[in-house]
DNA sequence: TCTTTATATCATAATACCTTAATATATTGA
DNA sequence: TCAATATATTAAGGTATTATGATATAAAGA
């Protein structure tokens, strides 16, 4: 007899998931990220520390402020930028501690 | 005077941890890795749990082994696949926890 | 050996994402 | 109000990712 297959909701969670995955996935928006661990930053500075344009911050901002990595607040004619939840540091430190172990690996994933 | 722009090394280093993650950001793969953290399992019974198609699971298989999350080994005619790092439970246990204060804004993202 | 089952690979089309450039909005100070 | 600066939004094009279907390989049993 056939196995019960998920239930929807878990299908939605996973999608969930992943978009969350998802939003530390782009060099840019890792970096900006990882920027923001040190310190409130506005956008004029995190495009000086990227090097990335000032559109594509603006846009990997948005990305990241929608899926609840940032908040920010304007102040005078800046608006900064912080990180929402300090547990997003620990993520990004399990990570590296795991990819400390298969760098070469994943630097040389060329399949996607 | 400029500020002195990020080492080459950064850049790099970024951009592993970016792919790190990557390999988190598609519903399927995320799927797979959850179900391998309840137990090793062959290919078929990925397929028939995740209700992906045996090609794209396979796909999804190798860039997940590509970028070191998991690891194969052939008994018999099938191959039998299982979580190469414990540490990626805590990661997901971590996003989850996350998530749960942001499911909703995270749902909604259209963005990207 | 032949057939069946399990898994992997590949080509192509569809989709999603990212970059770029242009433009819009909002704040400040003249 | 006008000009300058800071940030956000949008459209268009290029690139990367994913899904699909077809095919290839490999092991097991008849």
């Amino acid at each position: 007899m056939a196995q019960l297959k998920l239930q929807p909701e878990t299908a939605v969670q996973t999608e969930i998931y992943a978009k969350f995955f998802h939003g530390l996935s782009n060099p840019t928006r890792l970096r900006i990220v990882e920027i923001l661990l040190d310190g409130e930053k506005n956008v004029s500075q995190l495009v000086e520390a990227t090097g990335a344009t000032q559109s594509q911050v603006s846009n990997q901002l948005a990305c990241l402020k929608w899926c609840g990595y940032v908040t920010s607040r304007q102040e005078g004619k800046y608006v900064l930028y912080r990180i929402s939840d300090e547990r997003v540091r620990t993520i990004l430190q399990l990570a590296k501690a795991i990819v400390a172990d298969n760098a070469e690996h994943i630097r040389c994933c060329t399949r996607m």
